[in-house]
DNA sequence: TAGATTGTTAATCGATTAACAATC
DNA sequence: TAGATTGTTAATCGATTAACAATC
């Protein structure tokens, strides 16, 4: 399985898919889904259902529809989720704690969710050995162990804006290809180096363009 | 002043933008930036930088560039971050009580951040009436008042994926037209309104298709 | 004036949608 | 078989980039 060059566009609906496949999957006996229905569920045309699953292969059955966990089972596949992956997060700030606790919740209620919270870190001395649901702080300079250690593929930035860049840096230094930021800033990395960007405040001028204006 | 139909695609942009300036015109004497350089900085190119700000009027002097503190300026007005704007933010668990805090250091931080945090609400009657970061909390039942009494033009969903759809729906016919959702959930709303979302699940399952495959 | 950079138009690129033959 | 829905190709739509005349 070699899928080449297939668009970020594509990959970002995948999840979407696969998230409206597990609903069903527990709440109902449904086991067969038409890229029709699919798409309303995931707020996508039929049509682009299609064609985002075509990529990777011919997964449905022509005057059918798709087999809920085949397709389940596929998609699982192609977004690597099919063994644990594991994920390390810094900053332990109550962002950090926050989203320790939300990716655990995630991690015990959805199946498909097979990303595991292995390691956490944080540049103060305070924290480091202390521990959050379990899982100890380790400093800044173990993230070249713990990353092997604990083959850490994925990592989440939970840091302050000054501190984003460098600590990213550690990682890649480490091997860490994958990086979920929260940091309010743009990450300069390598382009072998994947980032995916969260960002309260860039969301909310998003937003503020949309509130009405007040008539005058 | 009224600029129909400009693509979401240009209004992301313009927060980046703005941060660039606010950034340029804190740390350095600079008061003259080129498309070229804003795009630099901003992580796109010079020619889109000139087309995204030419939709909204002319802000540059040719052979020159832009004026630092007058092209913010303009963004500003443009993102309508000229005068305060009141949020709110419902769901004070773990996760909101971070964003809280999150937000009022964006909001000390950072002029053009001005997005007030004005209410917070949560369903839970044990948290109802105490404070977090001196904001008080209250009760759902609370929101049409309080959206009413504070003006609030923006929403933040920090609540369980269970309550999102039903609190969006209070907040909406209260006349909230713009929601940050947090929650993992894809939410059902009039085409009036607008949502950002914000899914560390789907996030993170995208990156893991990035995760670079053992060679076997 | 000469050099630089804007604002804008035209060309390119990519992503979505429509349509339909294949086929379950 | 008749009806339905896929997989795929062609048409459309929209966004980005290249190019350049206008002009500071």
């Amino acid at each position: 399985m070699r899928w080449n060059k297939i668009s970020d566009a594509v990959i970002r609906r995948l999840p979407l898919y696969l998230r409206v496949l597990d609903d069903l999957a527990n709440e109902t006996d449904v086991s067969l889904i038409s890229s029709q229905e699919l798409g309303v569920k995931a707020g996508v045309g039929p049509a682009l259902v299609r064609k985002d699953l075509a990529w990777f292969g011919e997964f449905g059955k022509q005057g059918v529809g798709y087999e809920v966990g085949f397709l389940r089972n596929e998609l699982r596949k192609i977004l690597n989720l099919e063994q644990e992956m594991a994920v390390g997060l810094a900053g332990v700030g109550s962002l950090g704690e926050a989203l320790v606790r939300y990716h655990l919740k995630r991690y015990d209620d959805n199946d498909s969710f097979n990303l595991r919270l292995a390691a956490l870190f944080d540049s103060d001395p305070t924290k480091v050995g202390s521990t959050v649901e379990g899982i100890t702080i380790a400093s800044l300079e173990e993230i070249p162990q713990k990353v092997a250690e604990e083959q850490i593929q994925i990592v989440i930035l939970a840091v302050p804006a000054e501190g984003a860049q460098d600590v990213a840096n550690r990682f890649i230094r480490a091997g860490v290809k994958c990086i979920l930021n929260y940091a309010p800033v743009k990450l300069h990395v390598p382009d072998t180096v994947q980032v995916a960007s969260v960002d309260l405040s860039l969301e909310l001028q998003r937003l503020a363009y949309y509130v009405p204006k007040p008539a005058n």
